[in-house]
DNA sequence: ATCCGTCTGTCCGCTTCCGTACATAAGCTC
DNA sequence: GAGCTTATGTACGGAAGCGGACAGACGGAT
């Protein structure tokens, strides 16, 4: 496929408000994300940026104890790793490809560079940055605070939200990493929720059906989150 | 007193590294850090930057249910509201000073120009940042992983490093809150801790007394986030 | 010295969730 | 379609922590 030049059909949020020229710096290739594609590993230097259109990308923390639980996630809104931007250049956690999806993909030195040179861009991905932030803090309230049931139905709105599908493929297990609970609690939570037909779940695809009903289940965080993401 | 002009005597980990002029640029204040003191309210436009040099701020959510719980912290390595950087004019969260210090105080105006002008200053900032944002990851997985004894003591020794005295001027109710769980849970943990002296607690003070032995009792998060911070 | 508000220790029943295990079911390979 | 692997449903005892309450203890104010 020819890099991509022009930005009139990117759905990555980041790419979208650029000029034809400052997208045109970022030589950016079109790559396929597939699922758990490596982003980076924990530790291991960068070796490229991604800037994804669909699809969503997990970073998760992995504790000595083996256990590992999802401490960020991203979609079209945003690029990874986007902490480049803060002279970061490798990172403690692991990031990968969730849902399958595709988007773009840039050296980092022609990030770094187009950064320097784009206020634009910058300001952008500085306000991905934020948005980021607040999610994570949010997040720290939210686990502390809320039951298996709520932020599972956070976890599912957000990823709906990204995905823009209503079929998303994934096992009980792996929703319980994400959530760092057991995989049984996640069969428990989303039973009734089968039950009342908000959604079905058939292994290895969860389908959101009902999701004005979700929503009434779902903690505040869920919105507190996506208040501040489209006010920036 | 009159404005801040070198920086031989700063120990706030952003100022330290700067030419005198640049410190001379942001026109610092000293001020003291009472406790309760706020840096920013929810939801309110900011109104200063704060540099503390001692004492420590803490940042909460505030949820529906009335609950607050923190979900950040900074004391000497960094500076407050610190996503001015990222274009943000105001957070959902409060922010506010927890253990008495001193710092210093510079506008908006005044702290977003030199930011512009002086790279060092902008790269302090931004690898702060950095930092901030690892620590919030490692939160969202301590905080849904680990028990109210490890985050406690966690809390207690992040603390402890970066108020340098060995009592900490803090109830069993306040301490409650910061974690998000109950006055009484705060103290069952606190009391084996006591019978073993590692720490000891009075009607509002809690004092450590074998760090070393706390260090035992921590979770791991303890660790990651401060390896973080000094690769930084 | 007394009063009062705050802080701490303690308790009880209850809920949530864990660790573990086992059984069934659904799809894949040969 | 036999056999394997993976996903899901279910069960049980137990741990952690909650909500709520109460009593004693401390310290500042009067």
């Amino acid at each position: 496929m020819a890099p991509y030049e022009t930005n009139s059909e990117s759905h990555n949020a980041i790419l979208a408000g650029l000029s034809v020229a400052s997208v045109k710096r970022l030589s950016l290739l079109p790559v396929e994300l597939v699922v758990n594609y490596p982003i980076y590993e924990a530790s291991q230097p960068f070796d490229a940026v991604y800037f994804p259109e669909s699809g969503l990308l997990s970073i998760v923390s992995t504790l000595e104890s083996g256990k590992s639980i999802e401490v960020g996630t991203l979609g079209r809104e945003g690029v990874s790793p986007s902490q480049l931007l803060l002279g970061a250049r490798s990172s403690p956690f692991r990031c990968f490809v969730q849902v399958a999806g595709s988007g773009f993909r840039t050296s980092i030195e022609r990030f770094s560079e187009a950064v320097g040179e784009d206020s634009r861009l910058r300001e952008n991905v500085l306000k991905y940055e934020n948005s980021f932030r607040i999610q994570c803090m949010q997040g720290i309230a939210c686990n502390a605070l809320h039951t298996v049931e709520q932020r599972c139905c956070r976890w599912l709105l957000m990823t709906h939200d990204r995905v823009g599908a209503d079929d998303l493929k994934l096992s009980h297990e792996f929703l319980a990493m994400m959530l760092g609970v057991r995989r049984a609690s996640v069969t428990e939570v989303l039973l009734p929720l089968q039950e009342l037909e908000l959604l079905r779940s058939v292994r290895g695809t969860i389908s959101i059906l009902k999701r004005k009903q979700l929503e009434e289940r779902v903690c505040e965080c869920y919105w507190l989150i996506k208040n501040c993401e489209s006010l920036n």
